[in-house]
DNA sequence: TAAGATATTATCATTATGGATATATGTAAA
DNA sequence: TTTACATATATCCATAATGATAATATCTTA
């Protein structure tokens, strides 16, 4: 029993008893581009993963939420004011990190292609890559990531299940929760949205099932205007209605 | 630029120059009881929160991944050989513990009722209470633990929102994954698989669409015995057959 | 004005689900 | 041995969700 500083009586389990791991945030910052999945990299340059690619990260403060530090990466790393952003998974093998002992709170974003282009003009070590899925469904599991060209972005650490968790999580959530509207601009059309659909699982979807079941929902306004630049009828472009507040503010995490 | 002892170059990210949090994990710890959902908590006896009921937990070794810091405290504080246990949420707001800055990850745990009769057994400071859920479907939001008497159980820290957070993933995950039968013995009824879901689900269940949609999934072995001590004619005794191990290992977090 | 392309709607078969009821089968009491 | 009883199990029907295909509408461009 000492007294502490705090002011709290303590027994064996001080807080100040046992080493401490560094914590880091580490986000998986995604998009739909020409119908597939993409992630924003940065390239390392310097040890460990020298040349590879990683996700934009940074550490947490003494003094800042996991939440605040995974929207000051978003922000000072990915060069985004907001987004759609939510906790993934926390990782936090012995030897994920060769520097020592770190264990990194994953986070998952989401933003339109548009919103991303202002960002990979503020930086040109950031680079999008294709996320090619090695498994079916939900089944889980590291990814690859491709070029623009074809060829595989190797990636540090153990980003390359991050991004995996990442698509599996997208995957679990997209029938019964709003993340395929996070991927698009405010106004989209029904083909748009069954695009983003269709790269983030993977398959095909019969179109007017998919018409059905996302006007059924209820959450889909039609806003008279019509998509422009086509060769063909357009179509009519809907707005997502932000389903009345049910679910309380998730705590700060 | 520094050497450092491990031997890497490093720039201003360097591991060393950022204070750190002390990192802990804490376990939910669920099991069904008499139709309703029961969490497995500790009285504390020592300031902060003292005479409060918290989740067993404990800090994160600098040389032990976070399950095996969660599969350690299953052991130790739970009194469990083993459970089926996953990684729920992290939570680390800056001040959630009045002692200084704690990030704790949440595992939530699954038993049946009649393992956790070990585990009460063998320490006197552990108590099942009564998880009252305040809001509908998946809405989550911090949950009451209640005696058996029914009183309120005060809980320490954010320990509410950590066992709501565990039944909201468990009411998320119930259909499309096997953690109902986590919660039953080896053999059971469908009858208490039906319990089971609706004690984690918080409503009633149609019995003719229950047995159907549980048996065209394919995962239930009937072993032909049937239940004993029933006043009433005895129902099948059914096992929960394992899937082909589609999904790969989850990494080691 | 017609051709081409895609949006949008309609139709039908199939399957899942909810609700209610009928039948079967065990235990316990008469 | 028989009967009452409670629950398991099976059947039936109405309704809703889904998949697949085809039909119609509407825009742009030639």
């Amino acid at each position: 029993m000492t007294q502490t500083p705090h002011g709290y009586q303590e027994n064996g389990e001080d807080l100040r008893s046992y080493d401490r791991p560094s914590m880091t945030v580490d986000l998986a910052l995604l998009t739909v581009r020409s119908g597939a999945l993409h992630a924003l990299l940065t390239r390392r340059d310097s040890r460990p993963f020298e040349g590879h690619w990683a996700l934009p990260g940074g550490f947490v403060r003494i003094d800042e939420s996991l939440g605040a530090a995974a929207r000051r990466v978003l922000r000072d790393k990915a060069h985004l004011a907001e987004a759609f952003i939510e906790q993934l998974y926390t990782f936090g093998a012995v030897g994920r990190d060769p520097r020592g002992r770190v264990v990194t709170v994953a986070y998952y974003a989401l933003v339109d292609e548009e919103q991303l282009a202002a960002a990979r003009q503020a930086s040109d070590s950031l680079v999008l890559g294709e996320i090619v899925v090695p498994w079916p469904g939900e089944a889980g599991g590291p990814v690859q990531l491709h070029s623009d060209e074809g060829a595989v972005l190797p990636l540090a650490f153990d980003h390359a299940d991050i991004l995996g968790m990442a698509v599996k999580r997208l995957r679990g959530k997209l029938d019964y929760s709003p993340v395929g509207f996070e991927l698009l601009p405010k106004r989209f059309t029904l083909r748009q949205l069954q695009e983003v659909h269709e790269a983030i699982l993977g398959t095909k979807l019969n179109k007017p099932a998919f018409r059905r079941r996302m006007l059924d929902k209820g959450v889909l306004h039609a806003t008279g205007a019509r998509e422009t630049g086509a060769t063909y009828r357009p179509a009519e472009l809907y707005r997502f209605i932000e389903r009345s507040a049910a679910t309380p503010m998730e705590k700060e995490g």
